[in-house]
DNA sequence: AACCACATACGAAAAAATTCGTAAAACACT
DNA sequence: AGTGTTTTACGAATTTTTTCGTATGTGGTT
């Protein structure tokens, strides 16, 4: 077992997404990737990632006057965590149920379905 | 457009699990599934219920001395905009990362998968 | 060093969600 | 009608999350 990082708050998670997609970054880039002043204010966005860094979400380092922010859970990990927790509370605990409903709207192209049945043929040669 | 009932809080949605389960439930039936005294007070239980009733979440109707809950939005639509939500904010807009993702992890059974499978090859048939 | 632009720190307010104590109402039974 | 039990109503406190104003710090430029 590790440490782990808090649940993120939902505007937590707004944020990580841009973290996540750009490895290191500052509050400004953040701050503008969200809609810039128009959907949050500049210190709202520094206040919630100061809160994130207390919490460790995320760490950062000294970039001559800024800092610049790393987040510590993995985006596979807070994926994971995620999806457990919504299929024990409305799918029954079946994952299973959670891909049908997933596939069922009709958002996937061909070519994911393939990439999915590869997948699962690769699965059923493996674990139960 | 329809009048949409609003996202439900985390404990709403956990006394939604059990509304959907019964069909139509007193608060105490509620309150019993969750635990009982030692997980939530009976009051807290029922004021959570009386503001979803305020917010639409839920319909009631007396029955004696007290009242049956009944679920408004339906089971599939808020999974399905759980889903939407969580495909957007954590998987870049793929459904078909997601299922990749709950595929992988987990535990489904072999006929499961096999479930699954089928259902591919259903939708292959049709939709892009 | 004085100034300016930008970045952070801090504290506190506001909003949202959760919890619970107390009182009133509804029904059942005597 | 009176008493006891269960259920609801209401108000308020608490906790969590979000927002933002103001002050302070930092580095670059003159």
């Amino acid at each position: 077992m590790s440490a782990l990082t808090p649940k993120p708050t939902e505007k937590e998670l707004e944020i990580l997404q841009i973290v996540w997609e750009k490895e290191a970054v500052s509050v400004k880039d953040v701050h503008e990737a969200l809609g810039g002043d128009v959907a949050n204010g500049y210190t709202t966005i520094l206040k919630l990632m100061q809160i994130m860094h207390e919490k460790g979400l995320v760490t950062r380092q000294k970039s001559g006057k800024l800092h610049l922010y790393t987040a510590v859970p993995s985006l596979e990990n807070t994926r994971q965590q995620m999806l457990d927790k919504m299929i024990s509370t409305v799918f029954q605990g079946s994952a299973a149920q959670l891909v049908l409903s997933a596939l069922g709207s009709n958002k996937s192209s061909k070519e994911e379905l393939q990439e999915i049945k590869k997948y699962l043929e690769k699965l059923e040669g493996g674990a139960s």
